[in-house]
DNA sequence: GCCGTTTTCGGCCCGACTGTTTTCAGTCG
């Protein structure tokens, strides 16, 4: 059993939370949590490394200490100063510090003063009253325990970046409504395009903020105003979204997007450049002493710091900063680079357009070739084509493509790989086609070994050319089959097969680290949108946004290729 | 616990807001 990253991420962060009750020093607790973050992000696994012999302590934020800890954890699946640190931290402590406004002080003086075990005793001392009795407690601190206690009870996931869109949209109408706003941003992780979104960062500029905050907690949708200041507002939304707005000088709206776009680590880098060279860095400009030299633009403030404008994407201090640095950034792939979709249904399966309604919308989008890729004969929910009803498609597709003018319908398919790794309809209907996708439709629960092996075995048909969905994760719902990401790669490189960033907003898959370990492996990705209805060809640009934060550029594209190229690197 | 153009010790980002306080601790981002 090989631990990944994520659990090494996990232990971490759980003894950060434990040594900081203990009251530990606060940058050793910082510590551990970066190291937890740099390893959460990070593309090759940890585990492989050691393996192979790396030192881990050449990492950042990792230095002997912690690469002895990640060694010993590899090796024995345990962390024994977290075992013992938990021992002497109460576990209703740990608990109580998840509710908001209660960090580890507060917490310590209900679990001592009031015996408080758990989220229940904490919801009836609240409602009984006796902890606005505590010192440095009051009734209103009371009052917002027992509610929060209460959402804690119905924790919301993180909201899908296109969820948190939908609720952005008209947010943002409305701030650039408001008399003297001049602009409005949504910065945070929702800015950097990732996956989910904890909460809106809303940035807005205005000479006077005070008037404007007035107006923004006043939105229809608004159902709790947890803080309001002059220059900053949080604020509940009724479907549960927390939203904290910020209001700037239009002088410092530059200096403010980039410090609330984060990511923390990222800004804090960037601080450490400013501070190198004499600079102080933060939401309000950039100031040698008292002078303000910049803040108005983002570029403004990287220009400070000798940086070129990096992409929001890549600010999660994965090495951007660096490469930014040495004039290596990459030259991210844009929308208006791809040339074409390779994974859409159609109605012949479980899809609801035509083929040609397809194709007609793909060609209104600048799109040179799609493809139609039905799934095959084992989905038999989505009444999945035999060989003869997808004989019977390529000759529809061969007619088709007679009649159409500027775009080429590429033949495909979206075949089953079974559970042995064999595909699900014979070479000598696969081979009619311009390509083929594969996909694991079933068995998500077969351990490490056997599902890596089930690809492998599949990858070795001489007519597999596109993983779809690699890794079968379903955001929030459905977590990633178990399978050796880095032997899929390694054998998706030896046999010149391409793996798939699958474009749904539930899917996003290859993730943004699988994206970047592809690249770094030397094998290329292709975006797709898995289309099951001509709308569902917009969700494009959710897979450039994870493809540009696994920083892929045009030439790992493959459906940045023109048509002729493609039929060349697809057909192996 | 990490790290180094202030380099092997002594720093580590820092400002806003709240609630309970009469000047600030705790929490958050």
């Amino acid at each position: 059993m090989t631990v990944q990253n994520a659990e090494i991420a996990d232990r971490f962060e759980q003894l950060a939370d434990l040594l900081e009750l203990q009251g530990a020093n606060p940058y050793r607790v910082r510590a551990y949590r970066n190291a937890a973050r740099f390893i959460r992000g990070h593309s090759r696994s940890l585990a492989e490394m050691l393996g192979e012999g790396a030192d881990l302590a050449e990492l950042p934020g990792i230095g002997a200490d912690l690469a002895g800890k990640i060694a010993t954890l590899v090796r024995s699946g345990r962390l024994p100063l977290l075992e013992q640190t938990a021992k002497k931290v109460p576990a209703p402590l740990v608990e109580m510090t998840r509710i908001e406004g209660l960090g580890p002080k507060r917490a310590q003086a209900l679990y001592e003063a009031l015996q408080i075990r758990s989220l229940e005793d904490l919801a009836r001392a609240a409602r009984s009253g006796r902890i606005r009795e505590l010192p440095g407690f009051g009734a209103r601190t009371e009052q917002l325990i027992a509610q929060r206690v209460e959402r804690a009870a119905t924790a919301e996931h993180r909201l899908r970046l296109a969820d948190a869109e939908q609720v952005a949209r008209p947010l943002v109408a409305y701030l650039r409504g408001i008399a003297g706003v001049k602009d409005v941003e949504v910065a945070g992780s929702f800015r950097r395009r990732r996956e989910t979104v904890g909460d809106l960062d809303l940035l807005v500029s205005a000479a006077r903020g005070a008037k404007v905050m007035d107006r923004i907690v006043r939105y229809e949708e608004v159902a709790e105003v947890q803080a309001q200041g002059s220059t900053r507002a949080t604020l509940r939304l009724r479907n549960g979204l927390q939203v904290d707005v910020r209001v700037v000088p239009a002088a410092a709206f530059g200096s403010a997007l980039h410090y609330f776009t984060g990511s923390k680590a990222h800004n804090i880098a960037v601080r450490r450049m400013a501070m190198a060279r004499g600079l102080k860095l933060n939401e309000y400009g950039v100031f040698r002493g008292q002078r303000r030299v910049g803040g108005r633009t983002e570029a403004e403030v990287f220009a400070a710091v000798g940086l070129p404008v990096i992409p929001p994407e890549l600010r999660e201090d994965r090495g951007e900063i660096d490469a930014a640095r040495r004039g290596k950034l990459p030259k991210l792939v844009r929308l208006e680079d791809l040339r074409g979709d390779l994974h859409c249904h159609s109605r012949a399966t479980d899809g609801r357009d035509t083929i040609e309604a397809m194709a007609r919308a793909a060609a209104g989008r600048g799109y040179e070739y799609l493809s139609i890729n039905d799934h095959s004969r084992h989905v038999t929910v989505a009444h999945g084509l035999d060989r003869k009803r997808l004989l019977e498609q390529i000759r529809a597709i061969d007619r088709l493509n007679a009649r159409l003018g500027g775009i080429t319908v590429l033949k495909s398919v979206e075949v089953d790989i079974l559970e042995d790794g064999r595909l699900d309809l014979p070479d000598g209907v696969l081979k009619e086609l311009d390509f083929t996708v594969c996909a694991v439709h079933y068995g998500f629960g077969y351990g490490r070994a056997r599902q890596t092996a089930r690809l492998l075995r599949a990858m070795d048909n001489p007519y597999f050319s596109i993983l779809a969905h690699p890794t079968g994760r379903l955001i929030n719902s459905r977590e990633a089959y178990d399978i050796d990401l880095e032997r899929v790669l390694e054998a998706a490189r030896e046999r010149g097969c391409v793996m798939e960033l699958n474009a749904q907003p539930d899917r996003l898959d290859l993730d943004d680290r699988g994206c970047r370990l592809a690249k770094e492996m030397g094998v290329r990705v292709a975006i797709s949108t898995d289309a099951h209805r001509v709308a569902d060809l917009d969700l494009m640009r959710f897979g450039v946004d994870q493809a540009r934060r696994g920083w892929l550029e045009p030439g790992d594209v493959v459906n940045t290729l023109p048509l002729a190229e493609l039929r060349r690197v697809l057909r192996r």
